[in-house]
DNA sequence: CAAATGTCAGTTTTACTGAGATTA
DNA sequence: CTAATCTCAGTAGAACTGACATTT
């Protein structure tokens, strides 16, 4: 695999000097551009970093929260709500994770309906091995100090929090 | 379609909260987790704006690159360059254009193995109506002030151009 | 012959819709 | 009866791998 030669120059901020010249205004086209790029490169260290622990980014996170739930076990139905995903989504994370020994499905001791997911000793470690490659890499997030990359998580917060993501 | 209850606290700075008492250092973790789920939300306010005119953010992408280059086309190698794109993910994204008749395969005048991909009077108009579409609702980057737009993407080019996006 | 260009077939992952079973 | 919870089947998009034909 021949690593993709880089441009030698920004191809985000020419296309936002192009537009400006041809249509005006341009900041949020590229800001948006380079959420999505920077989202690409961080998904492909982070994959790449959990590939040996036989972990997607998003099985990642739910076997976290799951690890430091109090109990060691939630609800579908909340682990949906705290990653924001789709229920079917959250069936088919559950699923994988279940069939990797990492995770088991447990009903629900009152209300038959929910059923409960509770992470094993093998979901424990597997978690805390992943934990630590990833980390290693700075989860892909290369090129700021310390300070700056609060300043992006609070600036990211402000868009999450206008967009209706939490009160 | 139940829009989904805003959580009453922010997930990811809990989490945060939560790994630092648990593990330490967490920042860079709440920034990659804070950029998946941005991406998310712009993804989605972007492709609600594109989906009356037919297009995905990437197809929309693709013509503007035409839209804006000097002679209307573009071989498809270089468009794969400055979109930061997969061949086969161009070959995917030029049928589908090509197929709604937006833009038209030309053989290379001199160099038989490139083909040049030529944006059509069609394409053209479709684009002016996505970009109209897409400005107005400001491809989904709500709550920063036009400075804070700024601050955001020079942050996230920092991280591009630490990771060898370009030169 | 080696490298570049584009395509094809097939796989993986993610997220959705719509429908349905079960229970509160 | 309504609402909540979860699952299943099917769909769609994006991105990849590996193989290949053609041309430089």
């Amino acid at each position: 695999m021949p690593a993709p030669a880089p441009l030698p120059f920004d191809p985000i901020d020419r296309a936002a000097r192009i537009w400006a010249e041809k249509i005006g205004e341009s900041d949020t086209m590229a800001a948006t551009t380079s959420v999505f790029r920077v989202q690409q490169i961080l998904q492909q260290a982070v994959d790449a970093a959990l590939r040996p622990h036989e972990l997607t980014f998003a099985r990642y996170e739910a076997l976290v929260l799951l690890r430091f739930s109090r109990s060691g076990s939630l609800p579908m139905s909340l682990m949906g709500q705290r990653l924001q995903l789709h229920p079917t989504s959250i069936t088919n994370i559950v699923d994988r994770l279940e069939g990797a020994g990492l995770v088991r499905r447990v009903p629900h001791p009152s209300d038959k309906r929910t059923t409960l997911v509770e992470i094993t000793d093998a979901g424990r470690t597997r978690g805390e091995e992943a934990t630590a490659s990833v980390t290693e890499v700075d989860f892909g997030l290369v090129g700021l100090s310390d300070d700056e990359v609060r300043t992006l998580t609070s600036l990211l917060a402000r868009v999450r929090h206008a967009a209706g993501d939490f009160a």
